[in-house]
RNA sequence: GCCGGGGUGGCGAAACGGCAAACGCGAUGGUCUCAAACACCAUUGAGGGCAACCUCUUGAGGGUUCGAUUCCCUCCCCCGGCACCA
């Protein structure tokens, strides 16, 4: 090693060198073995630590190691707790991008993944995290992806995977469009530009609404309330009524068709003054009347090229039309206009709604607009208000029915009931919950993705590839021809089969599974990686699953983990696993931006490459600078500013341990005792300060608060830095902060804390072993309890002095050393405080004084 | 728009309803050096005062409380998600 010349002339040690100690590390612990997981190993607890896995797209930036480093840290704690660590880690290696670059570049989308693992795991094995990669997963692997087909198969045989038509955005050129795909108020083709449409396909879908109301339990799982909740809404379950609304005849149909309709309301059904079909509904071309055809064929295109955001925008000024048809309000005969508006969506309830402006915001702003009648039908008890400016939809105690008929004067609560009930006892309507959740659209009109196992056969019809014939191998070969149209459509070999029933030729299914599909189960697999006779080891996973603890980006709580949690109940009802839930404890860390405040990508070019930063700072400095930052479930920007601050922390880490004794020219008082302080004292601090560290840094790691762990270090060390060179340094207690500085780094920082460690060892004739092997340590409460405390005093919430009392002080004798205080009797001038707060204990006095 | 999160010094941030600004960056002054860098020491929310100290300050406005960055209401701005990006 090169020594520069400034280090020789200042110091007796060498420097901190991360970039000569941390590859060599890495090696040794990969030699020794360190962070394989034995899984067979029952003699400590498991402790099965995930983090979500990672597209491939070939830049691996700083964001990466954000979710990473502190989930390192977190199962490196776990294993000085005695747990056995499990943290695997895999590919996301089918989707969407792998396809853009293959077709922009006439290159293969296989290749182009494996290479971008290939960079990846260079990078990812830089972070020296404890990945046990024997376990690997890589989900465009025959050996994974042929389970996805297996599974398929049995969720079909369970009837959860069924096909329906639905309608995708499509470009002539470049086939089925992704949302981010679609660009402009015009919705043009991010490739072509042309014009998109939709079209109506057949396809698969999974069947999440079956497990609906399991989904919104939570209990049994520990995870973050503001997750829980939006999973909670997007579930959207709504309790209410379904309601039968009948056709008015008219000389193009006899009447009497049905037009059911779901609310929530059903106390204000005698304030539906019109109904609202969605643009999509299927009995839209029947009713429509010749003289309105046109302008209504007119608006359903227009709502079809609308996005959903945009259509359920309460902002936006309602839009619609009416059909020229009319309803009969099943509750009193009366006959209603029967409009359609894009704010009413085909997928939601029944695709229909009874319109009930008095008491529906969306509804009131229809009305106003198209001069529609608002009745009020609900009413608080003294509010006689019958013009109304704005949907009355509070819920007052005590509202009762008004204009509602024999209902009238009922509580309102209680009049929809006996609606609801009357409604049923004709056939008329019925109790009925509905959902926001929609089913798993599953098909994906791609290459780049898991062929499904299914045949289709002009005899036989939907026919399963028997599970001997698995997997359905993607082609190798692609021929894109520059355009973005699934090439397997032309891809004959692939296409043709014979029937597996009947043995006549037939047609694979040419679409390929949602990506989700993948990572619905992985962490399943990671513990099966090598079983080639079924998805999952049963007792590997009976052994080892749920995940104890799942670490990544809050982008996904809502799609991926819900989607996990689905898959988890129907592989469990498939009698494939033993569990209700996937993840036992969850946390979602927060997202690095880009500099410029957008999230990083290459084609923003605000990437933040980590390499660039291991070279000049190591990986240990930007680890810890990463959870330095600030809470680990926020984010934010990303800006180097303040990374030499933890570098410089590391550096004086390095210093206190390998040259205790060292005097420094600039400070004048270097190397001497505070004036007020001896040995004794001064070494009864650092221990003291050393323990007290050590119990805030337990809870901080505990809590996942990485930003006050590091700080409290940096605390320590700035005891021990004032203390450098004095009479206690490199004594028992000075040691003694020193082990523990070590070891709570250990985790944050293992390569630092390894090295430094291993000389210690070497140093008192020790041969090496691990500290990532060692036990945590154990906080002394002898040596950081105090004998006295300091009590801030307040008259009228403002601070006015500060006591130091004794630690076991009662309250009255507080309140007397309080009183006789001389600043508070000045302050005081003779005035008695009105009351006297002691607040948590006597930890702070308030006296109130009337002015 | 809807759902969820956030807004505190020049900057990243800290603070079980109880001392706002810990820790770090930056800046300023100093020690060391021929000099610079490194390292180290000191100061550093704003305003006033020679000083002891005083006043103000957590996006805006209101409320609850002896006491609010923290709880409640209204509003503004930023971030994530909104079902084919992953």
């Amino acid at each position: 090693m090169t020594q520069t010349h400034e280090s020789e002339t200042r110091t007796r040690i060498e420097r901190y060198d991360p970039t000569s100690i941390e590859p060599r590390w890495q090696q040794r612990w990969a030699d020794a073995g360190l962070y394989l997981t034995d899984l067979h190993d029952t003699s400590r607890p498991k402790f099965y630590l995930l983090t979500m896995y990672d597209y491939p797209s070939g830049d691996l930036h700083i964001g990466h190691w954000y979710v990473k480093t502190p989930t390192d840290a977190i199962g490196r704690f776990h294993r000085m707790h005695g747990e056995n660590v499990f943290m695997p880690i895999g590919f996301d290696a089918y989707g969407l991008p792998a396809e853009n670059a293959a077709i922009k570049n006439n290159i293969n989308p296989r290749d182009w993944t494996m290479r971008n693992i290939e960079v990846m795991r260079r990078q990812l094995r830089s972070m020296g995290a404890m990945f046990d990669w024997t376990h690997e997963v890589v989900t465009s692997d025959p050996s994974f992806y042929r389970w996805n087909q297996w599974l398929f198969l049995r969720l079909l045989e369970a009837g959860l995977a069924y096909r329906q038509r639905s309608a995708v955005d499509w470009c002539p050129n470049d086939g089925t469009l992704a949302r981010e795909q679609v660009e402009g108020a015009d919705r043009h083709c991010w490739r072509c530009g042309a014009k998109v449409e939709k079209r109506v396909l057949d396809q698969w879908y999974l069947k999440t609404t079956a497990y609906a109301d399991e989904l919104l339990d939570f209990s049994g799982i520990d995870w973050p309330e503001p997750i829980r909740l939006m999973q909670t809404n997007w579930i959207g379950r709504s309790e209410g009524g379904e309601i039968v609304f009948t056709t008015e005849p008219s000389d193009r149909q006899a009447g009497a068709a049905e037009l059911r309709v779901f609310t929530t309301r059903p106390d204000t059904l005698f304030g539906a003054t019109f109904m609202v079909l969605a643009p999509e509904h299927p009995l839209v071309g029947t009713l429509t009347a010749p003289d309105r055809r046109a302008e209504v064929d007119a608006y359903v295109a227009q709502a079809a090229n609308r996005t959903e955001i945009d259509r359920l925008s309460t902002d936006r000024e309602k839009t619609g039309i009416a059909i020229g048809a009319e309803a009969i309000n099943p509750v009193n005969g009366e006959r209603i206009p029967i409009f359609i508006a894009d704010y009413v969506l085909a997928g939601y309830g029944t695709g229909a709604i009874m319109a009930v402006p008095a008491h529906d915001e969306r509804d009131f702003s229809f009305a106003i607009k198209f001069g529609l009648p608002i009745r009020r039908v609900v009413a608080a008890p003294d509010d006689e208000t019958a013009e109304l400016d704005s949907a009355y939809v509070a819920h007052a105690t005590g509202e009762v029915l008004v204009n509602s008929g024999e209902y009238s004067d009922l509580p309102a609560d209680e009049g929809g009931r006996r609606i609801l009930a009357d409604l049923e006892a004709r056939g008329a309507g019925r109790t009925a919950v509905t959902y926001r959740l929609r089913d798993w659209l599953f098909s994906r009109q791609r290459y780049w993705g898991t062929p499904f196992p299914i045949i289709y056969c002009e005899v036989d019809g939907i026919v399963p590839v028997p599970d001997d014939q698995l997997p359905v191998l993607l082609p190798d070969q692609v021929d894109y021809r520059g355009s973005g149209e699934n090439p397997l459509n032309r891809d004959e070999a692939f296409l043709r089969v014979d029937c597996p029933v009947c043995g006549r030729p037939a047609r694979r299914e040419t679409d390929t599974m949602d990506t989700f599909m993948d990572s619905s189960w992985y962490w399943f697999r990671y513990l099966s990686h090598d079983k080639e006779d079924g998805p999952i080891d049963r007792t590997m996973v009976d052994a080892w699953t749920a995940v104890d603890q799942y670490t990544g980006g809050a982008e996904h709580a809502v799609m991926h983990l819900l989607y996990s949690r689905f898959f988890t109940k129907a592989m469990r009802d498939i009698g494939l696993v033993g569990q209700d839930e996937p993840f036992k404890r969850l946390f979602n860390q927060g997202q690095i931006l880009g500099a410029d405040g957008e999230r990083m990508s290459k084609s923003r070019g605000n990437v933040q490459d980590p390499d660039d930063l291991v070279a000049r700072y190591g990986a240990d400095t930007i680890r810890l600078f990463l959870m330095f930052m600030g809470p680990w479930d926020q984010g934010g920007p990303w800006s180097p500013t303040g990374i030499g601050g933890v570098h410089r922390f590391l550096n004086r880490v390095w210093s206190l341990t390998l040259d205790p004794h060292r005097v420094e020219p600039g400070d004048p008082s270097a190397g001497r005792l505070p004036a007020d302080e001896n040995e004794t004292g001064a070494a009864a601090a650092i221990l003291a300060a050393a323990h007290r560290t050590l119990r805030g840094v337990t809870t901080d790691y505990e809590a996942f608060h990485f930003n006050t762990m590091v700080a409290k270090l940096m605390e320590l060390t700035n005891v021990l830095t004032r203390y450098r060179g004095s009479p206690v340094a490199g004594g028992p207690e000075w040691e003694e902060a020193i082990r523990l500085v070590l070891l709570m780094l250990a985790p944050a920082a293992p390569h630092i804390a390894e090295e430094l460690w291993s000389r210690r060892l070497e140093a008192a004739g020790r041969s090496w072993s691990s500290i990532h092997v060692e036990q945590w340590p154990e906080v002394n409460l002898a040596v950081v309890a105090e004998s006295t405390r300091e009590v801030p005093v307040q008259i009228n919430g403002k601070v006015r002095d500060r006591l130091v009392v004794p630690v076991g002080i009662d309250a009255a004798a507080l309140e007397a050393l309080v009183l006789a205080s001389p600043r508070i009797q000045t302050l005081l001038a003779g005035r008695t405080p009105a009351r006297v707060i002691q607040a948590g204990g006597g930890k702070l006095v308030n006296l109130v004084v009337p002015e």
